[in-house]
DNA sequence: GGATGCAGTGATAGCATTGTCATATCGGGC
DNA sequence: GCCCGATATGACAATGCTATCACTGCATCC
């Protein structure tokens, strides 16, 4: 009746900091020191704490880690929610990975635009779940209302977009503009001279860059763009079909179709086919992003790839050295994009 | 001098309890039970703390409330690594909302398979972040030494899997022999009676359950099953058509193939191509879970869809009424699948 | 009229950690 | 042998919440 042990007896994982600290014979303090790799802890005494840790299987308390050092360690991924998946896929990977590697847990928001309680939506998730930092996947850098929201509520994020942003926030860009050029310029060195094009979304600020990548290169080599051979796309499979009947239908028709996304370039693939046209002898078709899709396809699709995966894997790394302090961003390799010839191309 | 306040002064949401017990003029535990929606609170106190948590903002912190409440509220989902996209992204979307249904935050734990350090990275998941339950999609639910391993730590989980495992588990079934069966049927009532069929990954219950069914069709309809028209793929495009290749090769080659997933089946329609057949006059092709890539596919193909999302987010459901004592399982619906019917198969 | 019960409320003790600051120890230099 | 500055360690408060239990009224019961 002495004393009542300070804890309760050990579980399998769940030992505290003071059963560690107990085990080896020091304070807690000492204890979080060692765990946190904090400096000034002799040799001698850091490993006799490991070694209590390693027997009592002990792991921190998330909650109490957090709460203690007012950080949470979390990270917040703000994506558009029907989402596209193979995009999300390599942005969710590399995200992932990159919070893996420094230990940071991620938060998924799916957002549905247009979205009318998004500031209560974007504060649950700031302020309840104190989420440190945001990873902004395109097309979440457009919406100038999220960004500000976020600016206002001192959460710095990352985005990945076409778009550069003010100076010092993360951005990793994309180079829409730069794969459009090279891709309509491959069809240009093949010949073709009458070029359609399908625009992304409107929303997207990609759509924009894609377009302007294509008339750049048209402008390079001479090539008059028409506004004739451009129709309004959505990045759906659907609208990608209706604009190539549109463009087929024209009394010259295009020799080659640039579809702003590798759905919309599977849409020009089955009008085409429909109209029983051979492809690619009598119409090129080309994507963008090198999906899973395209690859599987008849014939299978040249399309234009970039590394989004490392993107993101990037954007969450720097994001989280801005959190944690350390040097400004190393400067942005710029993340070359790769056409990626197949066979619906001449 | 007299006083320092309690707490510093406030700043846009990051008012606590404190502060909102302050304005409503009541003590904390009575804010705790507004937030909380327990009961034995007045109206009129209600409503007090409600305006106050209004006023400032006032949204609970996360880390504190699991500390001391000992309950992460957080919910683990465990997927296969190079993952499955479009049937993750249905579970994932799934879970996401039943999460967010009832307020819980979801952690993603990617695993590659096979994982030597599995435990350590449950171990770290479970224990660290204080996961309350895990949502294990097929083929999760085949491991058993993570099952064992989940179990050993006391984490209840919900599998979404062919398999039936224990009673008292949660446990939603897909009914993969079942859609198989339909599939293999429908084949048949066509007039098909060389099928040929490509099983999937033999480490995932369903390739058993589907290749099951077909057996089952084929026996119910007097039609032999020949073990030559049967190969061995793992649910890759490549194997798909490697395992086409084959059959095609046949002297009395199938005049219907079953591919045990979509992405195989695209590889069959590859392959049947480069032999100029035309499908589907001279090969049927169908595959399972109709995935995007089913639709836009020449000819769109011919699958069977099972309603993942909505299975996903029962299993998720009934995961969180297990953790909050909630009545046993509601009788688990079966959850039908459906064949859709498209123009690979004549 | 006193005991009983219960809805409504609050004081206080955790929860498991990190931050702050004080203290102990060490290794030299003289 | 003593002092110094740096290094190493610990005591204790703070974090923001929930759990526990005690307390206050007020209606009900015999």
């Amino acid at each position: 009746m002495a004393e009542a042990p300070k804890r309760g007896k050990l579980q399998k994982g769940k030992a505290t900091i003071f059963d560690v600290a107990e085990q080896a014979g020091v304070s807690i303090k000492t204890v979080s020191r060692v765990v946190n790799n904090e400096p000034n802890v002799r040799q001698r005494t850091r490993d006799k704490v490991l070694e209590a840790v390693g027997r009592l299987q002990y792991r921190p308390n998330a909650a109490a880690r957090s709460l203690s050092g007012r950080r949470s360690w979390v990270l917040g991924l703000i994506y558009e929610n029907p989402l596209e998946f193979s995009y999300m896929k390599d942005v969710l990977n590399g995200t992932l990975s990159a919070c893996e590697e420094r230990e940071y847990s991620l938060l998924l928001r799916p957002l549905t635009l247009p979205s009318p309680d998004l500031v209560e939506h974007i504060e649950r998730f700031v302020i309840q779940a104190r989420v440190e930092g945001v990873i902004l996947p395109a097309p979440m850098g457009d919406l100038s209302e999220l960004l500000r929201l976020l600016r206002e509520m001192k959460v710095p994020f990352a985005t990945i977009t076409p778009k550069t942003l003010a100076a010092g926030q993360v951005n990793v860009l994309c180079e829409d503009r730069e794969a459009s050029f090279s891709l309509t310029e491959f069809l240009i060195n093949r010949g073709h001279r009458s070029i359609g094009f399908i625009k992304g979304d409107p929303d997207h600020s990609a759509s924009g860059n894609r377009f302007a990548g294509y008339q750049q290169a048209l402008e390079k080599h001479g090539v008059s763009c028409m506004e004739r051979l451009v129709r309004q796309g959505y990045f759906d499979f659907d609208s990608g079909k209706a604009a190539a009947a549109e463009l087929l239908d024209l009394p010259e028709a295009p020799t080659a179709i640039i579809a702003s996304n590798d759905d919309m370039a599977a849409g020009v693939l089955l009008e085409a086919r429909q109209r029983g046209l051979s492809i690619p002898g009598d119409l090129s078709v080309v994507g963008f992003d090198d999906t899973p899709l395209a690859s599987r396809l008849w014939p299978p699709l040249t399309t234009v790839r970039q590394p989004i995966r490392e993107m993101a894997e990037t954007a969450a790394g720097l994001l989280m050295n801005k959190l944690n302090g350390k040097a400004a961003q190393p400067p942005k390799e710029p993340f070359a994009c790769e056409i990626v010839i197949r066979e619906s191309t001449t």
